[in-house]
DNA sequence: TGTATTTTATTTGTCGACAAAAATTGCAGG
DNA sequence: CCTGCAATTTTTGTCGACAAATAAAATACA
């Protein structure tokens, strides 16, 4: 055996990092549908699973419910918030709109290094889609969106964003994990036009583009959910 | 003496409700500047304080650093969020934004009992307006557009709209507490156009409406900055 | 006197335990 | 067999205590 276990009674495990592990672990875990939605979230269970005390368990789980990723009934439950199929329609509005602010203030206030990170996420993505890999390409076509808010530097924008693409990412999930659609390689192309109107910092032509990108992926979004209606409806 | 202290031992306080006292008090002392940005955050002080362990303050302490209403750096002390004064223009751009998609959307989804609803805060804010009290003035002026917003009946935009709503609760009142300017007459007739628009169903109208209203508010609040400029710079 | 280093004090993160509330089970009576 | 109540188990919120990390103070040394 390594030298890893030999004498090792400690925890090996800064004071403070604690919450971090279980939030960000919790947090993949939720959005990847690994703990569905409604799935019911022990703390005990979770404290010696990460063999520590409930302190900090409870503190990530604070931390989750306030982003809305779990909901916490007092003196009751506490769960994988579920996804509110009959209200989608906000979701899509809000999609849209902070698909096009963000990307209309990126073409305004990017600076040349916001673009290296751009390009990258986008190569990224252009490579999910060769490789027909669903799931990486609902990442990293996140990832993309989310490098274009951060280069337009507004901070309640990007929160926001983020959290929406984040609720997206399981939304999509919970289609793709069955059916593999590949997303089309026109969006590689759009993404392409995207980086190219940023960097020409032409803020009404990736007003524009957003938009009509935005759009597209919510149709997709919704034949999917046209598709699967008539199979699993569970209300 | 009554019988509330006789043999009275019993914190008289019911289980779970400890967390939402003291979150919902410290958020309003955050908002009305009772204590102001940079103010320190002592734990046992708020213990002792609110006669109950450190656990629940905790937690109330974490949900609102999750709204970024306090800093909190690892292992170190933890502050009132500072007003970052240096990128404002962030601030308005998200709040115009918000403005005019919550107000369009009340304009397309309210239903009759909103109107009720907004009806009664814009005579609050008359109210005030009439008693030239400023402080009211802003407090009334959030609650009108926040009734708004939820007429709107987007939880993400009223999400964000809320707490950009806290933060110009915080500047204002950082500004009135010392300038008691009395806010025009014309945003209670601004705030009738609106209520007719929205009630008419009209989007593009209140689309408008909110975002010159918005604009107004801004510079409103940019003249009052040019003005203590030259006065309190403490950079 | 000023600076570096050790010592003390304060504060934060974590723990195990306990008590209240709810969920579950067991039981009695119809 | 079902229904309503009592007892038990499980789960959640709170507590006091301890230890790590940092800040502050004290001391040593140049």
């Amino acid at each position: 055996m390594s030298d890893s276990d030999t004498s090792n009674s400690m925890p090996e495990r800064k004071r403070g990092s604690g919450v971090k592990v279980v939030y960000d672990l919790l947090r993949d875990e939720i959005l990847d549908l690994v703990l569905p939605p409604g799935s019911p979230i022990d703390e005990v269970q979770l404290a010696e699973r990460f063999k520590m005390s409930r302190t900090p368990i409870r503190e990530a789980l604070v931390r989750l419910a306030g982003e809305g990723l779990i909901d916490t009934l007092p003196n009751r439950s506490t769960m994988v918030a579920n996804i509110d199929f009959l209200n989608l329609h906000t979701f899509f509005d809000a999609l849209v709109l902070m698909y096009r602010v963000t990307t209309r203030l990126a073409a305004q206030h990017h600076r040349p290094e916001d673009l290296e990170v751009i390009r990258a996420r986008q190569d990224e993505f252009a490579a999910a889609v060769r490789a027909q890999d669903a799931l990486a390409m609902i990442a990293t076509n996140a990832a993309f969106h989310s490098a274009i808010a951060e280069a337009g530097r507004n901070p309640y924008f990007t929160g926001l964003f983020n959290r929406l693409l984040d609720e997206g990412r399981r939304i999509l999930r919970l289609y793709y994990q069955s059916y593999d659609d590949r997303l089309p390689q026109r969006f590689v192309d759009e993404h392409e036009d995207m980086i190219a109107v940023i960097a020409a910092r032409d803020a009404e032509a990736a007003d524009r583009l957003a938009r009509t990108h935005a759009e597209q992926i919510v149709e997709q979004i919704q034949k999917l959910f046209a598709r699967n209606d008539r199979l699993d409806l569970v209300l």
